[in-house]
DNA sequence: TGGCAGGGGCCTG
DNA sequence: CAGGCCCCTGCC
């Protein structure tokens, strides 16, 4: 067991991010479980002191998991003081730190993400990992999420079986893809965050908004800023000049145009931003939201 | 209770 | 660009 003082972080609100789905509430209070690959720990947090229940030999592991060499006072600090709802939604969230989490687990769990709930999703990746993953040598029952030759056991019928839905083809896809190395995954881990985007997207089932996840929480290019309708509908609700946007201009297009406008300022690190909005909006009180 | 809308979208025509 | 898609959940 390891104790450290942190700021920025905050294991509840990292864990309803939506950006991790195997950080869980644990029975103890303030404390959660975290499954990453094959790795586990057990944290618990109580003011800045976070407890790191693992093997010193683990610790590096979960230090770069959790990202706690990167300065997230330096990224609030370079808010626009006139975006009054960013520092707002950054303040409410300043626990929030982009992960870096498991590559191939976060093309399937991105690939799973489509249409569907953060709880929904939760309980798909669970699923598959009970099924196809490795019982970790742990304290209680956890599973490792499945490597790409686990997940190979699964055919077309297993995974639909598994309630993926039209979502099985594509993970049955990507399995076939990594094991036959056509989708490699230490060289997409060596590309630039445009490069990582050419070659996700042209994978069966994996566009653009899928890819940018997966680049941002699995790959850890925090300039990459995944468009959702949740970041669609903010930023339409709170970045749109209404009187100034032309009636048919295709909805797509007056998001690009917001985020050039809004956002291009923090180029190199805009992901944290979206974060930041995307905690916000899904976990704040309706009496926390500015005027609407 | 049943029907409908929508969910951290993507592929096809 | 429009339509369809698997299935679940929340809402009326």
């Amino acid at each position: 067991m390891i104790q450290k003082t942190l700021t920025s972080f905050d294991l509840k609100q990292i864990a309803d991010s939506g950006q991790c789905f195997r950080m869980l509430p644990a029975e103890e209070a303030n404390t959660y479980t975290v499954i990453s690959g094959p790795h586990f720990l057990k944290a618990a947090q109580d003011g800045q002191t976070v407890t790191f229940f693992c093997e010193p030999e683990e610790l590096p592991f979960w230090e770069r998991y959790f990202d706690l060499d990167t300065d997230y006072d330096a990224f609030r600090k370079a808010i626009n003081p006139r975006d009054a709802y960013l520092k707002q939604a950054a303040d409410f969230g300043q626990g929030v730190r982009i992960l870096r989490q498991d590559l191939w687990e976060m093309i399937i769990t991105f690939i799973i993400s489509q249409q569907q709930t953060i709880p929904s999703i939760r309980r798909r990746v669970e699923d598959l990992s009970h099924a196809y993953g490795s019982r970790l040598p742990v304290p209680g029952t956890f599973y490792s999420f499945p490597s790409p030759e686990q997940l190979s056991a699964a055919s077309l019928e297993d995974l639909l079986a598994m309630k993926l839905g039209y979502r099985a083809k594509y993970i049955k896809r990507a399995c076939e893809d990594a094991c036959s190395g056509r989708l490699d995954l230490s060289y997409l881990g060596s590309l630039s965050y445009e490069d990582a985007m050419d070659y996700l997207t042209g994978f069966y089932g994996i566009g653009e908004k899928v890819a940018n996840c997966i680049c941002l929480f699995g790959l850890h290019h925090i300039d990459a800023f995944p468009v959702d309708t949740w970041i669609r509908k903010i930023l339409m609700n709170r970045y749109a000049p209404k009187s100034r946007l032309p009636k048919d201009l295709p909805q797509s297009r007056v998001c690009e145009a917001l985020i050039q406008k809004h956002f291009s300022r923090y180029r190199g690190f805009a992901g944290v931003m979206q974060q930041y909005i995307f905690y916000y909006e899904r976990n704040a009180g309706e009496d926390l939201h500015g005027p609407s």
